[in-house]
DNA sequence: CGCATCGATGTAATCGATTCCACAAGGAGG
DNA sequence: CCTCCTTGTGGAATCGATTACATCGATGCG
């Protein structure tokens, strides 16, 4: 493959011009810009990124560590981030964690070797030693989606208090009054704060939420399916199970099926995560949407605006409730658009 | 960031002896190594892969150029790669096409830029002048699910025309005579293949595949849609709609629900690819489901063979029929688990 | 005993770019 | 006409690794 060194004998200049030329340093002539340009078009050159980087210290490339990649929602977000970088210059290098510690600092430890000028990241745990170290020495850093508490790093998520409090408010009016939820892991923060908000919506209501109602997932299909099975063989099983993420709600409703019992006739179903399937599931479900592309785009503008030194901002966007049938006809809200 | 001459410094020996260290060589004392291991735990070192790469030329990267990540198909695709990839050493960069060429060429010319090693794609189109200049240059490459005719790289995809047969047997078995596919962009293989394969068993049958019923889809969901909606406006609408990917039938499916029919009592539906959900939509939809796990990995190990000096070889894995109930019930084969 | 060999190490070249510095030529201003 | 500045250019240092080559002491063998 050619190197500026071609592009320079050809040219018949040094590569100090060469580079000139292609930096579009201001002072060179438009002889030799003309004749570089042309060895480098007959020569078919292109700059050694490797090089490059070596040389001024920045790759233009972010590193984007996420939980999950086959979650619809990460996908999404991963494809906003690419996008945004895209449209700022950057590159994006996507590290799937897959829901593992040991795979999270795998692939942080890549990413840091390949000296990504910024990390994207959704954490799968409370936080390696490995990533506190990335984030106190120096290396520009957002969370997205999740994030670790008492480590200063900006965070951009979604808050969904507002729209559990409407969700909430959907199923007590429907009359139920015995509502479950298949909880994320606890060592991540949407796994906490999803209870949490649901725990508290359902005390404005009066509700409780006992212990047998709460079932510890680990938002994967698989955990939401059983998780369901124990909250049906309960003696007094729950009218409604909300599950905190999509696949979870795929998994209970696996798991109600295959007891040959019916959404939401015999149990109502909901999830946080909106997915564009949630429309044709039978029945369709009622969901909490996250504006997902918003996120993805603001972590990158928070990440870049890091790395350029200017001084970046948390953002905290609302999720809004999406009334479909899993939890019953309700002819007050089911007017929102599905 | 400590570099290789800081731990020189610290470990006070030279840089080669670190770098013999770092790299196994043999002929290192044991006291030395020690004071090198000792010396990279306290300043924290990492080797710096930008620089490792500029020296040895090889950057233990593979590239993924496809064609839609929020197709699900892709997606599992793209996490089996990275996985088989990891197993063998390998880092992936993903670029997402999003089904236009421009963008392709794009990510293409970006990981050229940064010297991957090779290069797997699932290309947009028929072969822009960039990706067969690529494949000329020697840049190693695999054609993963899609490929361009008449360029010398090896293939990796599945071969559905035993799975298309199967599905037109079903549907002929059921009763349905007027058949109609909504088609891929007839710049892909799989575009054109799947509409040959559709062709091919319908002549067993001596039924026809006119004009009128063939759909011209881009494998996103509103083109499933649009062509929907004008298949349901003929004179005489088919009796089956047969989605060539999975986004498709999530508009064909949209399209059908607007107009108030049902699946599969006024029109029967069934998609290529195989995605969870379509156990769940309402009705659960028959599809043809690909090896997608395992063409991800033989398309790594293909693309690693030749990296690594070995004679890669294509690979062609049989794809099969799901049947579900959105063609209607079938006592004779809807046992096929679903 | 002398020479070859081997093991351990350091020096320096190298990969392909960017960029600082020196320098030459030419124009402006005194 | 002499200085000073500007513009255009090339030489060489540099980034952080790997690795060929040189060196040096110790060991082995005839």
């Amino acid at each position: 493959m050619a190197s500026i060194k071609d592009v320079a004998a050809e040219a018949g200049v040094s590569v100090a011009t060469v580079s000139r030329v292609l930096n579009e340093h201001p002072s060179v002539s438009e002889d030799a810009r003309a004749r570089v340009l042309a060895a480098v078009a007959s020569l078919g050159y292109r700059p050694n990124a490797v090089a490059r980087s070596l040389r001024t210290d920045q790759t233009r490339t972010l590193g984007l560590v996420i939980s999950d990649v086959l979650n619809p929602y990460f996908t999404e977000l991963a494809r906003s981030v690419e996008e945004e970088a895209r449209a700022l210059g950057y590159s994006v290098i996507i590290g799937n964690a897959d829901e593992r510690p040991e795979l999270q600092d795998h692939h942080v430890r890549t990413l840091l070797d390949r000296r990504i000028d910024g990390l994207l990241v959704s954490p799968t745990d409370g936080g390696s030693p490995l990533m506190l170290d990335a984030a106190r020495s120096g290396t520009p850093m957002v969370f997205v989606d999740r994030w670790i508490p008492g480590v200063d790093v900006p965070v951009v998520r979604a808050d969904g208090r507002g729209a559990v409090r409407d969700l909430v408010a959907h199923l007590h009016r429907l009359g139920h009054r015995r509502l479950a939820i298949i909880a994320g892991p606890a060592a991540t923060t949407t796994g906490q704060e999803r209870v949490a908000a649901f725990r508290e919506a359902l005390e404005e209501y009066g509700l409780d939420l006992p212990d047998r109602y709460i079932g510890q997932g680990d938002f994967q299909a698989d955990s939401g399916r059983r998780v369901t099975e124990r909250f049906l063989d309960l003696a007094e099983p729950p009218q409604v199970v909300f599950a905190a993420d999509n696949l979870m709600a795929l998994g209970a409703l696996d798991a109600v099926r295959a007891r040959g019992l019916r959404v939401p006739d015999d149990i109502a179903l909901a999830a946080f995560d909106d997915i564009r399937w949630f429309v044709h599931t039978d029945p369709p479900i009622t969901a909490i949407a996250q504006p997902t592309g918003e996120l993805g785009r603001a972590a990158v503008r928070a990440l870049v605006d890091r790395i350029e030194g200017r001084a970046p901002r948390s953002v905290t966007l609302p999720a809004r409730l999406v009334v479909r049938r899993s939890c019953g006809e309700d002819p007050a809200t089911n007017r929102s658009r599905s």
